[in-house]
RNA sequence: GGGCGCGUAGCUCAGCUGGUCAGAGCGCACGGUUCACAUCCGUGAGGUCGGGGGUUCGAGCCCCUCCGCGCCCACCA
């Protein structure tokens, strides 16, 4: 480390990128008792977070930032704590986003990806993967991520595929794949079929078409029906309507005519219908709808499919054959109308469902594809998290789970894709065998031939994704990593992905691994703007987090994501708070100067023994030792219940509104008078700043890194005694997070008289900005102490200096009765402060000031007389009613006081 | 149709198992160029903690209800 001249501000651009380099060198980042080595003991239980895996050709943005941020303090902290730490990153091939990114690209040449063939546009994927790859891996260091890199996965590696057809032929085995022709989400822009959390809805503008089914051989019998989507009459198997509705009683079991079509389909009865709903009668199309599907079955319904992958009409269409759906449907209505079908249509708002990726209304569709039989894989789930064995954060999001869980549906695996896991089925070609391998077979075990096709399909990614926290620790190989480091710890992601991902990992893990892939899941909200609006580019409120950190630095970045945010609420950001947090690092590096530079100036000092060191202490040197220890405990305990937000708060407010306030204001003073005790305040700096970067460390890892490194380096020099309780160890990132003390007598004390002191200062401030007393001038004063008189000699020096008085004239006595002109008089609790200010005092002023907090204390005297004569007295517990007498004592004394100066004025 | 979250100073938000918790940052007002920091220091104004009811000695914190935002799940044509 250099020893010139720190910087006045926090360089984060010349730090961080040094520091993680160091870091990473270093190997820090991997775990301290890895199973690899020698010298391995497998009695250290590890902690172990898999990352979220980001697409791999992705860019950095905020939710990666939370993520990132949050997972590396916790990391960090584990790691601090002397434990076996390993975070696993990695990345996802990401299927349908990929080979999108490809397909852009190639239009940009004119191409498509069935003019190149399948081949050739794997070919071109790999080499872009290869080529933007790393992007997303470097943005994530920039964020400090202290992953073993040595340990990065993708989950198309040939490890991870391996994983992926073992799971699937273990599937196959049990039972639990199946092939099938099912109604299921199409997405024709994509041209593949798509899971059910792959579709959205969203509410848009409509119409709703009223029209006749005329009734077969009639000419004016008709039942009317609505529609929102008169393009899936070409389908229409049936027409229902409710058992018990009268109105249409007459018409069950007759005919009706399909439009321009004319095939003539059956009108049938099914619960199902709503009577109150449109005019009560139901159209019925298998292929296209859902529910219409299921009643299609119950009634044995023939399914007719009217649309082919494009969502163009088929030859089921008769005259509407090879129209796109939209022209179809406006085609098919105005033909309608002309027949004299229609009878109205009206304004209605759609619950319209668009597929996630691609963005446009995915249809329902008939196709033959692949499914997980779920129901026994969701069972388990549900009773790991049920029986405790993973927990969730926050557990409200366990009720979404369960629900989830309790009423999910068979999950189609396969897509119509060319990016993925290929499926691990061969079709003879001789026999029609079916062949699920987990090596690529070169004939039919049945027939022999070699006549084998794959299947054309990729798995969906999710598939991939749900065995990552196994897979990539090198299952189903036993490995040493596999062996040790799972199940893992915590999963760490965003609410938003608890379906998708999360739960399916739960299901595989105990499927596969038989036991829970983690014990805890933690889950953060979304990140959006200032005003709690969705960040998105059409409203051009997107924060990109490498702006930020160039702008602000990393630590800025991750402070505010981590303070800023509750578990599973969602964050608004502003640049606002960062450039707040950008402060609070440049504070942290500033007091660490100031407390480097006191290290030189005690340089060479003698070591002081434990008994000299303990008389040297001073009240300010009790009071923050005392609040150091109290942070320490309250940080533990947030941290041990996931309160990092809160634990972070807590170490600013301490940081700097105490230590850099008041200690190192104090310290200034202890410190000039050099000799032993400037060397014992500069022991306690250096204790105090080293704990709190210790404690920072997790959230602001750069610059406490780069200043715990000024700080050890010049503590050395100056003083072997400076060395600190816990060590200095060689970086603060494998430092020893700092072990809380219990709750010791004399902090309670310590704190309590420096209370005292502090506002006595405030009060003499105070008055001095009230009475616009020149910053900087010092006025005698002088302070009428009672039984604190002993308390107020020895801080003399202390509040001269902070509240400016002039200490030469600073009088400190037990009683004082008579009054002298044109003072001021401040009570603080049994304390009275006498500022003689002349001029500047005017008698009525005087009086209405010291009757306004006569008037307080009364107010207080008698809310507590009060209190404490009722119920209160008895039923609450001892301690908290004392507390309340303490403070009613405390209120008496001072409007005893008060009330004397105002006599005596 | 279910389920969930939120509503606390002008703004954005903290407030653990109910007992100084009425707080922070930003903003605002006033005053500051002394050797850690103007990315700073000191001081101050500002809120019946969405409304109503209840439990309790005591409630932002628990229960009920209402109002207003937001989100998730769900097959209403």
């Amino acid at each position: 480390m250099p020893s010139s001249p720190l910087p006045k501000t926090y360089d984060f651009k010349s730090t961080e990128k040094r520091i993680y380099q160091w870091w990473e060198e270093h190997g820090y980042f991997k775990p301290s008792n890895d199973p690899n080595e020698p010298g391995f003991d497998p009695s250290f239980e590890p902690f172990v977070i898999s990352i979220p895996p980001p697409n791999v050709t992705g860019e950095l943005h905020l939710g990666h930032a939370m993520f990132v941020s949050m997972e590396d303090l916790m990391i960090r902290y584990h790691r601090m704590k002397g434990i076996p730490t390993l975070w696993v990153p990695g990345t996802d091939h990401a299927g349908i986003a990929t080979q999108l990114q490809i397909e852009k690209a190639l239009a940009k040449e004119g191409l498509t990806r069935e003019q190149i063939g399948r081949e050739e546009f794997l070919r071109r994927t790999w080499a872009w993967k290869e080529k933007y790859g790393g992007i997303i891996t470097q943005q994530i260091r920039r964020l400090g991520a202290s992953c073993d890199w040595t340990r990065e996965r993708f989950t198309l590696d040939p490890g991870l595929s391996r994983a992926v057809r073992e799971a699937f032929v273990r599937l196959w085995e049990k039972g639990l794949i199946y092939r099938g022709p099912r109604l299921i989400n199409w997405s024709p822009g994509l041209k593949t079929a798509v899971s059910d959390l792959e579709v959205e809805y969203s509410q848009e503008p409509g119409k709703l078409y009223y029209f006749k089914y005329m009734l077969a051989g009639s000419e004016s019998e008709f039942i009317p029906v609505a529609t929102t989507r008169p393009e899936t009459i070409l389908g229409d198997t049936a027409v229902a309507v409710h058992p018990e509705d009268p109105r249409f009683q007459q018409y069950v079991g007759r005919r009706v005519v399909v439009p321009i079509l004319g095939r003539e389909i059956p009108v049938i009865t099914d619960e199902y219908v709503d009577r109150e709903f449109g005019t009560g009668a139901l159209k019925i199309t298998p292929g296209h709808d859902p529910n219409d599907y299921a009643i299609g079955e119950r009634h044995n319904l023939p399914v007719i499919s009217v649309l082919d992958e494009a969502a163009r009409v088929n030859g089921n269409g008769g005259p509407y054959a090879g129209q796109d759906r939209f022209e179809a449907r406006n085609n098919l209505w105005e033909d309608m109308r002309s027949a004299g079908l229609v009878i109205k249509e009206e304004p209605y708002l759609l619950n319209i469902p668009r597929s996630q990726r691609g963005g446009e209304i995915v249809e329902p569709m008939i196709s033959t594809q692949w499914f997980v039989r779920i129901q026994p894989l969701a069972e388990a789930a549900l009773q790991a998290v049920r029986d405790g064995r993973v927990r969730i954060i926050p557990e409200r999001f366990t009720k979404v789970y369960y629900n989830w869980l309790e009423n999910i549906e068979d999950w189609c695996i396969s897509r119509q894709l060319w990016w993925g896991h290929r499926i691990p089925v061969w079709y003879c070609q001789a026999c029609g065998e079916v062949i699920v391998a987990r090596e690529d077979p070169t004939n039919c075990p049945k027939c022999g031939s070699e006549e084998l096709v794959q299947d054309p399909d990729v798995l969906d990614t999710w598939f991939s994704s749900g065995l990552w926290p196994f897979s990539t620790l090198g299952w189903p190989e036993e490995t040493p990593d596999y062996r040790y480091f799972y199940p893992t710890s915590v999963l760490e992601t965003g609410y938003d992905i608890l379906f998708f991902w999360v739960a399916r990992m739960i299901m595989d893990g105990l499927e596969f691994t038989g036991q829970v892939p983690f014990h805890t899941v933690y889950l953060h909200g979304l990140i959006r703007d200032e005003h709690g609006r969705k960040m998105s580019k059409t409203y051009g409120n997107v924060i990109d987090p490498l702006e930020v950190m160039d702008e602000l630095g990393t630590d800025a970045l991750r402070f505010t994501l981590l303070v800023g945010s509750t578990p599973g609420n969602d964050t608004n950001l502003s640049i606002d708070k960062v450039e707040a947090n950008r402060n609070f690092a440049n504070k942290i590096w500033n007091a660490g100067r100031f407390v480097v530079s006191a290290l030189n100036t005690v340089a060479g000092q003698a070591i002081l023994d434990k008994a000299e060191e303990a008389n040297l202490r001073t009240l300010a040197d009790a009071w923050i030792l005392a609040r150091l220890a109290e942070l320490e405990r309250d940080v533990e305990r947030l941290f041990q219940s996931h309160q990092y937000g809160e634990a972070g708060r807590q170490i600013y407010d301490f940081f700097w509104s105490e230590f850099a306030d008041w200690y190192v204001e104090i310290a200034k003073l202890q410190l000039a008078g050099g000799g032993a005790r400037a060397f014992a305040t500069a022991r306690h700096l250096v204790h105090v700043l080293d704990t709190s970067l210790r404690l920072l460390h997790p959230f602001t890892p750069f610059v406490t890194e780069e200043l715990w490194g000024h700080l050890k380096a010049t503590a050395q020099k100056a003083s072997p005694a400076l060395k600190p309780a816990p060590g200095w160890e060689e970086s603060l990132i494998c430092a020893r997070w700092p072990e809380p003390s219990q709750p010791a007598e004399w902090e309670t004390q310590a704190v309590a008289d420096f209370s005292l002191v502090m506002e006595i200062v405030r009060a003499i401030r105070n008055l001095r900005a009230e009475k616009n007393v020149p910053p900087g001038r010092r006025i005698p004063a002088m302070l009428v102490g009672g039984e604190r008189t002993e308390i107020l000699q020895q801080q003399a020096a202390t509040i001269a200096a902070l509240a400016q008085l002039d200490a030469q004239a600073l009088e400190i006595v037990e009683s004082q009765t008579e009054r002298v002109e044109g003072q001021v008089t401040l009570v603080v609790g049994s304390v009275e402060i006498y500022l003689p200010l002349g001029g500047l005092v005017d008698v009525a002023e005087e009086r209405a000031r010291l009757e306004k907090e006569l008037d307080e204390a009364e107010a207080q005297i008698s809310r507590l007389e009060g209190l404490l004569a009722g119920p209160f007295a008895e039923k609450a517990p001892a301690p908290v009613v004392q507390k309340e007498r303490e403070k009613l004592a405390n209120y008496r004394d001072t409007a005893d006081r008060l009330k004397a100066q105002l006599q005596s004025l």
